[in-house]
This record gives structure tokens, sequence and C-alpha cells, in this order.
DNA sequence: TTTTATACTGTATAAATATATAGTATTTTT
DNA sequence: AAAAATACTATATATTTATACAGTATAAAA
């Protein structure tokens, strides 16, 4: 991407501040009154220039109709909250949301589809306690060692998952906890998604 | 608060709509498009029922002069992850953020002024791991046993504090690592802040 | 050296927009 | 039972606003 010169800047700036201020984006008028310039063409070759670099884009014929490209926060990343109940149902229906948290998605190394609160303490030796929020990327595709949201016949867990041929470990993090095989020629497990990052409150 | 009417609710929903779709909120006329109102008077007096149950504002003389009010996610929480390096200067300075990251400042219990890039195994029994970024809100109050930034003369550390007259107990959480002992008489040592959550990403 | 981009002032205007006023009808509150 | 709020249509208009056109000047790129 193209630099932007000073004088881009501060009306990026501009623009950045009246939707942070007032809600929405600036008129050409309001761009000359705050950086001092005398002419609305001041403003609005400015903008042209911000529209062409790809920074921002004009909606044509309509008032403020500024916006800012790649938001890295459109950021509104409303992502649900799941709490891992006994009958282990974690799935999105709404019944199993708890609350949702904005988050960045950039955040994390790949998309957030939700968090699992974490119950029980399988995964404590690897620092993943109770009550903590699991980063799931939803995805059925994993590799030996991830961790992982396996939803198996009467269960949903977290832990880590290996495949051999047909046979499934799941291995917690916890010498207290015993290791979950599965023999998928007589059983069914699904991989819900993997884990890719906790959140913690204290 | 008083409850809000169907209608009402819908152009809100509208308006909400408008600034995540486009990054503006909408005109009276988009309002009527939208609702399929034939009047723009129909939007403008839905518009001052809003404003007069404070949910809204409007900007006089401004054309998209809404902005929805109390939004709980102005979200837009650019948080500074700084890196704790070897000299230890854990200082919002510019020259230590790492990047920053968004997020809802309601993830946590309290405000996070910023990230701390964990250095080092000495919490790594109670959960905290080296790269963790460990949310901390700035602040030189704090409870024995909380989690702390602190400065001391020649380092920067985050430890478990206690506090008993004029020594101050610095605790990691690994058995390998000797607690810190200061004796504030001789010594100084300020705390900058204490940890409230922790983000880990895989 | 000739474009092209930057960085403006100044003027003008069609179109977008807020907003007032006049009605009608229904529902809710007092 | 009266008043107030809701929920609109319909029309009008002052003002806001985008946007084009005409210049001037400087710096950077081709």
């Amino acid at each position: 991407m193209k630099d932007l010169t000073a004088q881009q800047s501060k009306v990026l700036n501009c623009i950045e501040e009246s939707i942070n201020k007032t809600g929405f984006p600036p008129t050409r008028a309001e761009i000359c009154q705050k950086l001092g310039f005398k002419s609305p063409n001041a403003a609005e070759s400015h903008l042209r220039a911000l529209e062409k670099k790809n920074i921002i884009s004009i909606a044509g014929g309509s008032s403020r109709g500024i916006s800012i490209k790649n938001k890295k926060s459109s950021s509104v990343g409303n992502v649900p909250v799941i709490g891992l109940v006994a009958a282990g149902s974690a799935t999105l229906a709404s019944e199993n949301i708890e609350r949702e948290i904005n988050v960045d998605p950039s955040l994390f190394s790949r998309n957030v589809d939700y968090f699992l609160k974490v119950k029980g303490l399988s995964m404590i030796e690897d620092g993943i306690y109770e009550d903590d929020l699991v980063a799931i990327h939803k995805t059925n595709d994993f590799k030996n060692g991830d961790l992982a949201v396996v939803r198996t016949e009467d269960d949903v867990t977290l832990k880590y998952i290996f495949k051999e041929n047909h046979k499934l470990l799941l291995k917690p993090a916890n010498k207290d906890f015993d290791p979950i095989h599965i023999d998928l020629r007589n059983e069914s497990a699904e991989v819900e998604g993997i884990g890719i990052g906790l959140i913690r409150k204290n």
C-alpha cells in the first residue's frame, strides 16, 4: 500500500475523529473547518486521493458518505460464548449461548467462531483452567496434537486429539484424568473445532 | 428506561444496520425506503421518539446526524501490547508498544490499560505461560495476593504481591523461582498495575 | 522535460436532506 | 372522557452537502 502524505493522514485522522466523537463521518466543509482549509475542494481532493489509495470509500451522491476501509475493527466481531453443559451439546444454538463478546478477529491466528467456557480440570496442566474461554475455530480438519472440541456419542470434550487409522485418542492434560480411546469402527466421534487461543478473566 | 415500540425497534435496527453496512447513519428517506414508509415524517417522528427515550441523539442541522447512545461497544478499545524487555521498562511509551489489539472493554472486570506480553516461566504453575498477554489495569492500589506488575529498581516483573508493613513479597508461581523480598526502607518498588485477565494465542 | 500527484483558493449549483406544517386514525395513558 | 403518544400520508422548503469547474503553485515521478 502506498504511503499517505502528511495532509492525507490529517484528513484520515479527522474522519476517524468525527466518527468516534459524533458517530458519523464529516462533511467536506467540516473537514475544511477542522484543518483550516478555505475551499471545500481542498477536502474533496484529499478524499479522492485517499479513495484512490484504497483507504476510504466514498458513497457517491450521499452526504457524509465516507467509510474507512478494511477497518480492522469492523471489529464488532460478536462472538458467542458457549457453556459446556453436562449434557454436552456444544452447539451454537441460542439456548447454549451464555453471552457474546467483542473481539478483534485478527486477535487469533484463525477466525474465532465461538468461545467454549471450560468446565472441569482435565486440561489444567497445560494452563487451561475452569471457566477459561477457549477460542474455537470451527473445522473438522485437525493435526495430531491439536486441542480439539470433540463430540462423542455421549459427551462433548476439549482434549488433545490424536488419530491413527481407526483409533482416536483424546488426551487430557491432567494426570488424574484418563485418556479417552475411541474406536471409530464401533463409536462415532466428530471434531467440532480446534482451540486457537484462550481468554481468562480473573 | 422505557420500552421501545415495535416500530421504534425497527427504526433503531435500521440505523444500526446502516452504520454496520455503510459506515454511516441513514437519512430519513433511507429509513422510509427500508421500512416502507411513504412520508419522511414517518421516520422523523420515530427518530424523535427514540431521541426522547434517550436511545439515540440527533445532531440538529446536519445530515445523517444520528448516533446511538451509550453504545456499550464503542468497542473499538484499541489496547496496546507491551513487551517486557530485558531492561524492564514496561511503560506505555510508543517504543515499547509491539502492536495494538481491539478488545471489548467490558470483557474483563476492570478497564484494560494495556497487555503485558509475558517473558519467562515464573508464573507457569498458575497457567501463565511465556508470550501470554496479561491484561493490566493501571493502578497502584492492590490487595495481597493480586497479580501485580511491579517496577523495582532494576526490573519490572509480574508476580503475586503481598505487603506487610515495610516488606514487599513478590511471589512467583514456579517452584524453580525464588520469591523476591523487598524492604521498602532500603529499596523502592512501585506497583504499575494489576493483572485482571489473560489472552493466549496458540 | 513532461506528466502526474500534491495542495490548495474561489465560485457555483444540482441534488440530498432535515425539518416544519397540515392532516387522519388508532392506541395508550391519565 | 380527555389528553397524550403512536403511526402514519402528503406537501413544502430552507439548508446542507456533494461535486463540478476554473485557477495557481510546488514537488515528485516518468
